[in-house]
DNA sequence: GTATTTGCAAATGATTTGCAGTGCT
DNA sequence: AGCACTGCAAATCATTTGCAAATAC
């Protein structure tokens, strides 16, 4: 993936700090700002957290990125990308997408609510297949 | 509903704060720390911050409330009841139950990932039927 | 060259903790 | 009576802000 003109197609300067934001961001997939911060300084000594906080809420603005709130956990962040629900593990703790047919079932609860639905934020929690295994 | 009850269920000891808490809770349906506070200290002038939060923390650890999580937003908190998913308006805020078929969703999605599920945590967002009225 | 971004330090805000006194069962 | 709960004050943790220097375009 190219940082360079994904932030440039959200009007967002390009700078160091933000492409390794992005980079570390794509490689795990979801992270939360302690994580990533802690990443971070192992490429830029001297990135500090009011830049992530900064640059984070500015992507988040053009949408370029989108918040996940895991409930009792701090938020976690990840490349927008096409709607999809996401599964947590509870014994883990893997985080992973899903790509369900959210659409349908949007259209589904907007006819059954008579809300104009534009989105909807879905986590599914239980034991992975692997825990399921080593049970 | 009788608070009283539903603390000792949990075992939990009855206290005037805590049956105030379930009543304040249970009248806004979903409500943030900083909200029930206001509203807890008109009734408990001397009620603290930190009661508060031991007292939530308390309910949720035997899971007598759920907590909410609407992305952007402070959690909310709500009566553990049977599973539902959520709705909010993104105009006016307005935030609700629906009780959709979670578990034919938690089913299909299990079939789909291998996860062996337990829960879901869903908010469907968009504009009310309301807003929709006063375009 | 100008506007934006960075990194620091300080400020703010939210939540937690320790402890002495009180209240529940 | 004994243990759990309350409220206060202080401590901790997370996030934001202001500003001078550095950097992107």
């Amino acid at each position: 993936m190219n940082y360079n003109i994904l932030l440039k197609e959200h009007h967002l300067k390009v700078t160091p700090q933000r492409l390794g934001i992005l980079s570390f961001m794509h490689k795990a997939g979801h992270i939360n700002i302690e994580d990533l911060f802690t990443q971070l300084k192992k490429e830029f000594t001297s990135i500090s957290l009011a830049t992530l906080y900064k640059n984070i809420h500015a992507m988040l603005g053009v949408e370029l990125l989108k918040e996940v709130q895991i409930p009792h956990e701090k938020p976690k962040y990840e490349i927008t990308k096409t709607p999809h629900a996401h599964l947590l593990c509870q014994k883990c703790g893997n985080f992973e997408d899903i790509f369900l047919d959210v659409d349908t079932m949007l259209n589904n609860v907007a006819k059954q609510s008579n809300y104009e639905l534009k989105e909807s934020s879905i986590i599914y929690s239980g034991i992975c297949p692997k825990c399921q295994d080593n049970h």
